[in-house]
DNA sequence: TAGAGGATTGAT
DNA sequence: TCAATCCTCTAC
């Protein structure tokens, strides 16, 4: 199984990757115990509209991982509980990124139910905050490139466009029209995408 | 330095 | 429908 190429997070067309990531692994290695899954909802954020933290090339301490080049992990507390996952993509200077909001877990399965404290798979990693929970991931991640020992993204299936389902963002109220952007994506069917 | 609010979740 | 909960940003 091969890691994604930087080549994949650098180009400057951040909807076609959120699209892309769709059917990738999703993977980390954190005090030896390797856990992950199949990404199958994500959404896309652009320096360009108001729905992203880094609007208008605003720069700070906490966003600054998404003005790095493509290919690093971007990871900030929500709501002051939930972690949140994102890819940093496009080249440096030009801060966009994918929101990884769902998985359907196929590795350690057993280690993801203990840190969730559940006896049932089903829905442990279906929303954003769930699945960094899942899968170890805290705010230590934030820059980690997504080739290294502890997070990577490896080939998977590739999803046809027929069954990729587009719709709005969520949360976002305070975007304006940007909120109405069709920048959502999942796979068609998958019982593990959000609610 | 204080105050407001948020890319969510789960319980009511 | 609402509270939990705390980091981040903005204004003063």
């Amino acid at each position: 199984m091969s890691v994604l190429p930087d080549s994949f997070y650098t180009r400057n067309n951040v909807t076609q990757i959120a699209r892309q990531l769709l059917g990738k692994k999703l993977i980390t290695n954190v005090l030896g115990k390797k856990t992950g899954g199949i990404i199958v909802e994500t959404e896309a954020y652009s320096f360009r509209e108001r729905g992203c933290h880094a609007y208008d090339n605003k720069m700070t301490s906490r966003n600054k991982a998404m003005f790095e080049a493509g290919g690093i992990a971007y990871v900030y507390l929500c709501y002051g509980i939930h972690n949140l996952f994102n890819v940093v993509t496009n080249k440096q200077g030009s801060a966009d990124a994918v929101l990884v909001r769902a998985l359907q877990p196929c590795k350690g399965e057993e280690w993801m139910l203990t840190r969730m404290n559940v006896k049932s798979v089903k829905r442990i990693t279906s929303g954003p905050g769930k699945l960094t929970k899942a899968l170890g991931i805290d705010r230590s991640f934030n820059g980690k490139f997504l080739n290294s020992d502890e997070v990577w993204i490896e080939e998977g299936t590739d999803i046809p466009s027929g069954k990729i389902v587009t719709s709005c963002r969520i949360g976002i109220d305070y975007a304006g029209d940007d909120a109405f952007l069709p920048w959502r994506f999942s796979i068609k069917d998958s019982e593990w995408v959000s609610k």
